[in-house]
DNA sequence: CGGCTATATACTCGTCCGCGTATATAACGC
DNA sequence: GCGTTATATACGCGGACGAGTATATAGCCG
């Protein structure tokens, strides 16, 4: 296990990323909003914290976790060379978008 | 194979999109430049075509693949939530970083 | 100390998926 | 039509990983 990419492929722990996005939540916490047996979540923390995603604060017998940006940052920044696809002006993409439909302009139109 | 996040996990997968995100390409300049063998490059192709991160368009024997940044979208939208973790005012990241080291002001240092 | 709560780990099982090899389909040029 | 090029599909294998169950560790309170 290894990129960001591949930790975040699994459903459970983007639900648990998406909701320490709002706040710092303990163990227990995560196991009642996400319905997912205790075991399951202990683990995708396991692996979320060793991928950097995530880490935790001891509060007694509590462990509360805290989002750590870095790996998603890391995400973020591969998809900057999409993002002329269909942010900013629409040219572009209507540019690639005509190239491979041409639309032929004024002429019979010969299929559908 | 359904989530656009899982699709992304495959690093060649990630390669070929990187590579059409240049310019459209046929099977065989990917499979030059990313020197993998041919049934491997189709069959990712048709992972990325039927999860829409892809089309092709046929040119003779060829078939050029180019990018749909649908899919792509979705993920980009999904960070938004972690953006305030890193992007803008830093503000909002050094207050959650404070929350969970206190940095007690003028104490003596207990551990570390 | 003892029981309780909170969290982590161990282990087995089934499944999914990427890889490699071989083969099929299809369009080209002669 | 035939050989050749370009791409797609079929199949079997092995490894990785998530789910579930059971158990271990650790800190709390009385």
């Amino acid at each position: 296990m290894e990129s960001a990419f591949a930790i975040i492929a699994e459903p459970s722990r983007r639900a648990i990323l998406t909701l320490l996005a709002s706040s710092e939540q303990s163990v227990g916490d995560l196991e009642e909003h996400l319905q997912l047996p205790q075991p399951s979540i202990s683990k995708h923390l396991r692996v979320l914290r060793e991928a950097g995603f995530v880490e935790s604060r001891v509060d007694a017998q509590r462990r509360v976790y805290r989002i750590r940006p870095e790996p998603l940052k890391e995400v973020d920044a591969w998809l900057e060379p999409f993002r002329r696809f269909w942010s900013a002006h629409v040219d572009a993409l209507e540019r690639h978008l005509d190239r491979m439909n041409p639309t032929p302009p004024r002429r019979k139109r010969k299929k559908r």
